[in-house]
RNA sequence: GGAGACGUCGCAUAGUCAGGUCUAGUGCGCCACCCUGCUAAGGUGGUAACGGGGCAACCCGUUCGAGGGUUCAAAUCCCUCCGUCUCCGCCA
């Protein structure tokens, strides 16, 4: 939720940012209006309260004939006060539905659509096959070959878009997400092994059931939501709570399952497990005060681009446009790592500066020094996902099937060099 | 799954049976000041969040797990839900 304050105060900064993502500036107006509105009808409610309650002390002393004069009285003023009350809550609903339908104020994204990004810059060099000699095969392919990805029998036992890692397979992926963790322990975050069903608040909080509410799966006879990420969780997870951010960022590291519907892509990736309903994710997220969080934005990256250097990927970095941005995002970078067999570039990590948007609507505040609060920033980014598994096949494949470790992984896989491929 | 107890302003607790004097008492912790040549002890005052109004001091409202209801009036009575604990059952 954006900062009502904001809205009140630079209206215009509000409608330019709906404007850069291709949302309705109206809706400014309709928040401005809709807040007026609560305004009048909220000092009418709270002037006739504070009557009521006066007028309840002076029935509580009364006695005999001027008591039940007072009763009178305060039957209508009840009666009134009920009204306004009604009144009031209705626009302060109606408020809220506005304000829960514009986005994230856009802090430093490129205007524009999914395609009208920013390169940042290019990290390493894809590999040149045909130099090599050799025709790329494609994740699945190689994954087959190793059997460490079995799409078949994961379409038999749940659907399309699910899969079995097994054997060298699900070993890469615990190696993955191990050495993730590692990597984030070290660096001082907590690690968090988070819950994957969250109440409709946490789902809403962290502003998943905006434009994206298709995308989620839902269990209606417990009225819970699978997340799609561990952010939801940890974003939760201060929810209500005022942090103490004196010493610093607080980090958490979340591993979890992640399930997405992959509404409206049908037909998009649907070989191998590029794009799947369920993978596992080791997760970044940082509660941070509001001016330090594009700083803490930067860190965020630079540890995403030192894991991928673990694995020895070729990548680059994009600075996503305004109009491809989630809802609680300013800003997003995203870095995307070569696909040889595709000839071009698949998103791994992504980091999101999400500003006070998430904490405002979760609640999570600070204690600032003249003793106020203040609502905090909040930041998440990648560190490891199932799908990092179709780039280092790729990119690190021989000619005979078989596949190098990058030297990072190794220790997660007891020195292992090379994965061969299974006759 | 069954039975019961409980959920109060950082922590602990009073208040709920008999609705109005609760603008929620007390202790601990914390903060400021006083006293004390240091420390301990003592004294005084202050110690929630959110929202509305005001330049401001301040005033008003909301919140006693959450949401409804009864009533002129609800921490207190009724209903629903959530959570915690105890016992029983069932199952890893």
């Amino acid at each position: 939720m954006i900062d009502l304050r904001l809205l009140r105060d630079n209206p215009d900064v509000v409608r330019a940012s709906q404007v850069a993502r291709g949302d309705d500036p109206a809706l400014v107006d309709a928040a401005l209006d809709a807040d007026a509105r609560r305004r009048a009808s909220l000092a009418e409610f709270e002037s006739l309260r504070a009557e009521q309650k006066a007028m309840g002390k002076q029935v509580a002393q009364a006695q005999g004939e001027e008591k039940q004069q007072l009763l009178a009285r305060t039957k209508q003023l009840a009666e009134d006060v009920k009204a306004r009350s009604k009144e009031a809550d209705e626009a302060a609903a109606e408020l809220d539905g506005v304000l829960y339908r514009i986005a994230n104020v856009v802090e430093g994204a490129p205007a524009g659509g999914e395609d009208d990004y920013v390169v940042l810059k290019h990290v390493g060099t894809p590999r040149d096959f045909a130099a090599e000699g050799f025709e790329a095969r494609d994740h699945l392919e190689l994954g087959e070959g190793l059997r460490a990805i079995d799409t078949a029998r994961g379409a038999k036992v749940s659907g399309a878009r699910f899969y079995f890692l097994t054997g060298i397979g699900a070993r890469l992926e615990l190696a993955l997400l191990n050495a993730a963790m590692d990597q984030a322990v070290e660096a001082g975050f907590t690690p968090v092994i988070t819950p994957t069903l969250v109440k409709p608040e946490t789902m809403r909080g962290t502003g998943f059931l905006g434009q994206h509410a298709d995308e989620v799966y839902h269990l209606e006879k417990d009225d819970l939501y699978l997340v799609g990420t561990s952010e939801v969780a940890l974003a939760g997870y201060h929810a209500d709570e005022i942090v103490d951010l004196s010493a610093g960022p607080a980090r958490y590291a979340g591993w979890s399952a992640c399930y997405r519907r992959e509404a409206g892509s049908a037909g998009r990736d649907t070989r191998g497990i590029i794009r799947v309903h369920q993978f596992h994710k080791v997760e970044m997220f940082s509660y941070c005060r509001p001016e330090d969080a594009a700083e803490e934005h930067q860190r965020l990256l630079a540890w995403e681009e030192a894991m991928l250097g673990k694995v020895e990927l070729p990548y680059r970095v994009i600075d996503t446009a305004a109009g491809d941005l989630g809802s609680s995002a300013a800003r997003k970078f995203d870095c995307e790592a070569w696909l040889p067999t595709q000839q071009r570039y698949l998103e791994l990590t992504s980091t999101s500066n999400c500003t006070t948007f998430q904490a405002r609507r979760l609640g999570v505040r600070e204690r600032t020094e003249d003793g106020s609060t203040r609502t905090v920033a909040t930041l998440n980014g990648t560190l490891g996902t199932t799908r990092w598994i179709v780039a280092i096949l790729e990119n690190h494949q021989q000619a005979d099937g078989s596949v190098r470790v990058p030297e990072g992984l190794r220790p997660y896989l007891g020195g292992l060099e090379v994965l061969e491929p299974v006759a």
